[in-house]
DNA sequence: TTTCTATTTAGATGATTATCTAAATAGAAG
DNA sequence: CTTCTATTTAGATAATCATCTAAATAGAAA
């Protein structure tokens, strides 16, 4: 299950649980299984909105129906409340779910966070976070222009001392290019 | 912890989760600890928002904050998430979230279950239930009329041939009483 | 002291959703 | 076939809640 369906499911599963009379259901249908009019009567509600109710707890596949006559009869799948229970609430799969943050966010505090005064503090050792911050160093320089590797290094330095590694870097994630007179230019 | 604490404690649980921005949150604070600003920024939301989401959170008390100069450090209570995962889900807990069924609605699937076609079924055994319905059974007398026991026998008959148990449990639970001339009257 | 910065509080607004009634459906009973 | 019963669907309404802006607070910096 990829990253993102974790966290949907994840959320599905609290905003259905998270309502009063669909976590009262769960609670009848752990003991017994049961119709809607029983439900109904039992919560005080009326039967359109308790199907409401079970539909979304059906659709997360919480619990399960079976026809019986003119009933339909809800039972609870204890199997998915167990399996969610062990497999949710470690560290590692609460840690995931924060990598939705895949967006212009992300991007803009990696570039707060490295780039102070117009000038970088590191050099991000991260591939990820070295290819925010080298995009926007890219963005720096002028499209379609060329430039000699000697202005190049000294406008690169202006931003690090490290030029030579910043201009390797440049070139291995095809953000520059150079051809055989040391002369780079922007790919993108 | 009694029942209907266990009921509401989960249900602000589910609450509180069942929100995106909380849950992003929930996974931001698993990966590290953050203040009030980085959190706005990272989910590309104003201060005052995060700032409402994170005191829903400490309230329930999965998260604790520390303070540091201006900022104010949220931090995940790990512990916290174990507990409840490892105790909420078992079969046990889960059925005690039904038995909030306290009002009329309960009284009226015992009476339901009970009496078949104005008779009984049954003397249920356990004591709140036969209650239920030795009450039902004591609004069939006319109050301020006092019956004779043999009068009284011969209307209860109608109701279930034990009629001995349901008048003696009638004066037990003090629905009845009776004097020395074998005369007996409702008393709610 | 005054100013600045991070956060919270207060209050308003718009979106979501829980619930209801009325109407549609579909199977059971006659 | 007609009627009855349990349920679902559709649509309306009212309550809750997420979010915002503006103002208050409180600690840090100057």
């Amino acid at each position: 299950m990829s990253e993102e369906q974790h966290f949907n499911t994840l959320l599905q599963f609290f905003k259905v649980l998270g309502n009063e009379s669909r976590l009262k259901i769960l609670g009848l249908l752990a003991n017994d299984e049961r119709t809607v009019g029983e439900l109904a009567a039992l919560l005080e509600l009326r039967e359109p909105t308790v199907s409401h109710h079970l539909a979304a707890m059906k659709e997360l596949g919480l619990i399960d129906v079976r026809v019986e006559g003119n009933n339909r009869v809800y039972w609870l799948k204890t199997q998915f409340l167990e399996n969610l229970s062990r497999d949710i609430f470690s560290q590692s799969n609460l840690a995931t779910l924060a990598t939705d943050e895949t967006g212009d966010a992300w991007e803009d505090k990696v570039l707060r966070y490295y780039v102070v005064d117009g000038r970088l503090k590191d050099i991000p050792s991260k591939h990820k976070k070295r290819l925010v911050v080298l995009q926007w160093l890219c963005a720096q320089f002028e499209p379609g222009r060329r430039y000699h590797e000697l202005e190049l290094n000294e406008r690169l330095r202006a931003y690090h001392p490290d030029c030579a590694s910043l201009r390797r870097y440049m070139v291995e994630d095809r953000l520059m290019a150079r051809d055989n007179a040391n002369m780079y230019w922007r790919l993108v």
